[in-house]
DNA sequence: ATATAAAGTTAGCCTATTCTAACAAAATAT
DNA sequence: ATATTTTGTTAGAATAGGCTAACTTTATAT
């Protein structure tokens, strides 16, 4: 059995663990908004349950028996985001926190009807990737667009550290997944770029916007 | 705030409550399957909070505040119910459980949605009564099966202690919420009933099964 | 009117999850 | 090579929610 606690944990370590495969004490602390002798504490009890490889100062890794935990916690999360999305009319700035709750549902029959309602989607509303029901991700390779050149024209794939103040700022300037995307320029100072795409000819993003947007070159 | 706990705890009050207008000790013990000192602890708590009037060894009754935080939270658990019958194609022996968990979700714009795309339900798949955003309730006058007369004519409104397994016996029984009965005969020793409906011409059902019919009369 | 049974309470203990304060190790800067 | 900062650990305490054992009160049956 693993609490709804345990399953933050588990959650917070597999996003951290994406890019380094490993994440440590300080890191999920601050993500989990939890003091760090509390995180300490679980990593003991979460090793002593064999999800976690964890040996004092050294960073954490979770098993395999925990990462797919761990993806299946992301898989619920992420059907649930879409389900609001795409069948009760929720925009996709109003999802998470409600998905944050329900992704702790325990039945698999539930997850199962949603998956089929929405014909098995391999996305989130964010265009995050959806782990299978293995626990299997592939985490695509976009490029973040503070990254790309001026020139280029890229499409929207997906948004990185979506909170739901920067998904209404993206509303309010009419860009969402699939918008094609003209880089017109690039300060060289601040990273701001100036962009075109649908009606709007220059924007001006700054690069903490432009960091948070994943394209695709065209 | 209350939690997922407290929730329950309130919940079972008032179910309880529907008839006497109060519960004890011992019976909530009995419903929620924890043990009678647990109860009385919590009882305190919930009296601290205002949200039952409690003395010792005198029966329990929730304040109004009380009242209209569980009827909340029984709106939450029949709308669910009903969400998962009529949108994601669950069996209604199938969505208690369920429902039982997503009960304590906190995020009124997602039941108000669920409430919505369900075009304002007054009832749950089990006939039951949903309270209203302001948690008022009514509880029509059916009658159980079992105090019908033969010769009558009635008609199935709601099933009372639907259990799974009771439930799962009346797809069997081919009999549902709307099935038009009428009562054969009524056997004085034991209270089984023998009754016709739909294709069924003489289905004998126990003074168990009976007991928790809802009936209108035609 | 007792005696017995059922219901309710108290006391004390347990686990899960969190925190603060103090100390230790590792990393970084001078 | 120190000194300082950051990160990590330990110890001790708190709160929520649950349990058993023992005792008390109320209800029921002789
Ligand atoms: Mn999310
Ligand atoms: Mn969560
Ligand atoms: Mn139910
Ligand atoms: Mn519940």
């Amino acid at each position: 059995m693993i609490s709804n606690t345990e399953e933050n944990y588990l959650k917070g370590l597999f996003m951290l663990s994406v890019t380094k495969g490993e994440a440590n004490v300080n890191e999920l602390s601050k993500l989990l908004d939890i003091k760090m002798p509390t995180v300490n504490s679980m990593m003991k009890k979460l090793a002593e349950k064999k999800l976690v490889i964890y040996q004092s100062y050294k960073p954490i890794k979770l098993t395999e028996e925990g990462k797919k935990a761990a993806a299946l916690i992301v898989r619920k999360h992420r059907l649930t985001e879409m389900f609001l999305v795409e069948k009760m009319g929720f925009g996709w700035d109003e999802v998470h926190e409600i998905a944050e709750q329900v992704e702790h549902i325990q039945s698999p029959l539930f997850f199962k009807k949603m998956d089929e309602i929405l014909g098995h989607p391999k996305i989130d509303p964010h265009g995050s990737p959806i782990p299978d029901k293995d626990g299997n991700i592939d985490n695509p390779n976009y490029h973040q667009l503070n990254e790309c050149e001026v020139g280029q024209s890229v499409i929207l794939k997906a948004v990185r550290l979506s909170s739901d103040t920067f998904l209404k700022f993206l509303n309010a300037h009419q860009m969402s997944l699939g918008t094609i995307i003209t880089i017109t320029a690039k300060e060289e100072f601040d990273g701001n770029m100036t962009l075109s795409y649908g009606d709007q000819k220059s924007q001006v993003f700054s690069y903490k916007a432009c960091e948070r947007l994943l394209v695709e070159k065209q």
